[in-house]
DNA sequence: ATTGCGGTTTTTGCCC
DNA sequence: GGGCAAAAACCGCAAT
């Protein structure tokens, strides 16, 4: 099924299509804050640049921050992956 | 420059090392934040899933009020032209 | 078990090792040639917009000849649906 | 302009149509060429699977080559970011 | 000024 | 069906 049916004729739909009205609605607004932290962010980076700070780096450093746990993690299982490949038990 | 000069020996730079910290806990913060809404409207969507909306459509609805009126209808045209030639439909 | 056994302990594994060696250095071959490939296809869209067409629709047109007819159908059909209970068009 | 115009009305756009058809089917043919070349991919990682190596492994592995160049190289960039921003020259 | 390009984010398809 | 890897769209920058 694509989509809720709503069987009163007398409605003529209206439910059902409030029903979808709301859910894009609530999107629409939540994609709305969200593109403002968006452009919060990018103030933030040129607010830095423009006290001196190269924005290209800064966002590397917060790229790399960010993936330190993850990236450790993937590397200690690799080496075991090689070890266990190796057949080092 | 790639980053603003401190010429007080005195304070060991530690005030170009703070802006710095500052900057990217700053963004750090926004980001998570940033994230956090991204999680919301994928809950919306998988409700909107759930109640029998097909979510691939829904996000192209929202692409499509996201246009201006007139863009919207130009690709439509553009498309439709592209499929006539091709046979499609 | 993770890796095959070498039970041939004067070989030091070498044959494992060439054996896992062998198969990463054929993935990263094929992957290679499908990097090719994917340039190409780049290649042939930027020479269809360097003669007036719209490569984001041509992608599009692609994308709904490998559809089948009937999914396709259904799928525009849906879009109507919402795009008419939300009065676009 | 969205598409090459054809003045000449007894061809029926038979042109532009067949320049569009072109286009697409050179498109066409290149991605089942990329998709075979993905299938055989995937068929090298059964092959191994089948041999007893972890599939997600591998390519773990894969992606690890692949990253280390570029990694160390944003590493080292990093590194030079840091030293900057704390002003060591 | 315009347009190609690198990188970031979003979407889609896939495998489990 | 939910998470993960690949593809596509989007954006700002740079270079011409």
């Amino acid at each position: 099924m694509t989509a809720p049916k709503d069987h009163n004729s007398r409605s003529r739909n209206g439910n059902a299509d409030d029903r979808l009205r709301l859910l894009v609605e609530r999107i629409e607004r939540m994609e709305e804050e969200k593109k403002g932290l968006g452009d919060d962010i990018k103030d933030v980076y040129n607010e830095a640049k423009a006290v001196g700070y190269d924005a290209k780096m800064l966002r590397q450093i917060v790229r790399l921050r960010k993936m330190q746990p993850a990236d450790r993690r993937e590397m200690e299982a690799t080496l075991e992956v090689y070890k266990a490949a190796l057949g080092i038990d």
